[in-house]
DNA sequence: TTCGCTACATTTGTATACAATTATTTAAAT
DNA sequence: ATTTAAATAATTGTATACAAATGTAGCGAA
């Protein structure tokens, strides 16, 4: 693997596993130290990771840990519902007969697995669900779309949301997927869309749940 | 000026004044020629640019220079007017009086421009335009949206827009900028919003009068 | 000619050395 | 003891040297 890469993702995985808190300062040196490359690969990464978002570059200070306020989480939440609502939308007009099975695979797949909760269902679960807004994002057709769906998901909060579900938040949120591929499958966008919108400002409240700040 | 923000600031502006086709490869070799500094600064330039979508990223093999199809550029029209208007929608919900005699005067300002066009109004025009959208994201005051709308707006062809309106296209624009002033006024947030929308989608399509490739 | 191989040149990727800036410690003076 | 200043250390910013990968030209064989 090349450095570059791999200094990047010994960041990444450092912030997200919460090594260090945010606000806090990330030195060149330590990650020249952990990830065993020279300063030049490390300055890349810590650029990349910057503009993503997840670091916060100071001239002549060094970097720093991205802190998330309340607000933050929430307008991403907001937006999130907003462009995955548009990104169902389309879907809902360009999808195909192929499109619609692989989507019902995806979301009866997953809400099997959250009903049965067999060993290991959290981790499934999280790779059907991000299938599935995968697929619609593919469906939905527009590259943009999707690089700017990306950019709020890197939020790094939103990143370990799922494990902290409720059994009945995940039941409720496979539902919302059957849900829609029954409002693409009717063709029925304006459902499709508002679906979608509810599916994700559901997920802010079970996301605020477990993560809001006391007042 | 620092260095790495020193080439920055040359490969964008060679870009937007068209010095590199779209598509077209550019060499660290070049930037450290013309802009007189070492390669570490240049590289970190190309990452920041890339990351902003202005360049594509190789491996191995180096930066192009982004090309842009007419889907893209349809594309971002779409998903601004979407998150314009939701800008918009915000705004009417929290501007305070100040904001809006700010908001009426821009909007007032670049209508007499538009009007009158005494000379160099074009320049003016644009930046009154600026100021209103920027304005108006203040007063919306989401970070993640005014992150995720400059993104957008970074797509180099929306950059050189305005100038090749229409005198009756820049008179209809202002026209907009004055009615959205006045729904906000009214703290009428779906007006707001629809209008805003609306403002954005019809700027597509003076863009696509100008830029469209044929077919 | 055309195909393929080798050698060479160019370019990207990485490491390291040095310069500039910022942070910290030490010491002196009040 | 507190404050200020200078010296020192640590860290970022830049340049350059070298390694790895890629692209190209030239030569020879079928």
């Amino acid at each position: 693997m090349k450095a570059a890469e791999l200094a990047y993702d010994t960041i990444r995985a450092a912030i997200i596993e919460g090594v260090h808190a945010p606000g806090a300062r990330i030195t060149e040196q330590e990650i020249v130290a952990s990830a065993g490359v020279s300063r030049t690969p490390v300055r890349e990464a810590m650029r990349r990771l910057a503009a993503e978002g997840l670091l916060r570059f100071v001239p002549n200070k060094g970097v720093y840990v991205t802190a998330w306020s309340d607000q933050d989480s929430d307008d991403i939440f907001e937006l999130r519902a907003l462009l995955e609502g548009y990104g169902a939308r389309l879907a809902a007009k360009r999808a195909n007969e192929a499109d619609i099975s692989k989507l019902q695979e995806l979301a009866d797949n997953q809400h099997g697995e959250a009903v049965e909760r067999a060993p290991g269902y959290m981790e499934r679960i999280a790779d059907y669900n991000s299938k599935f807004h995968e697929k619609l994002q593919h469906v939905a057709d527009s590259e943009r779309l999707k690089a700017t769906l990306a950019d709020l998901r890197n939020a790094p909060l939103v990143l370990q949301t799922f494990r902290d579900y409720e059994i009945d938040d995940l039941i409720r949120s496979s539902l919302h997927h059957l849900e829609i591929v029954e409002a693409i499958r009717a063709g029925d966008s304006d459902w499709a869309s508002a679906m979608m919108h509810a599916h994700v400002m559901s997920a802010r409240t079970m996301f605020r749940k477990k993560h809001k700040r006391p007042e």
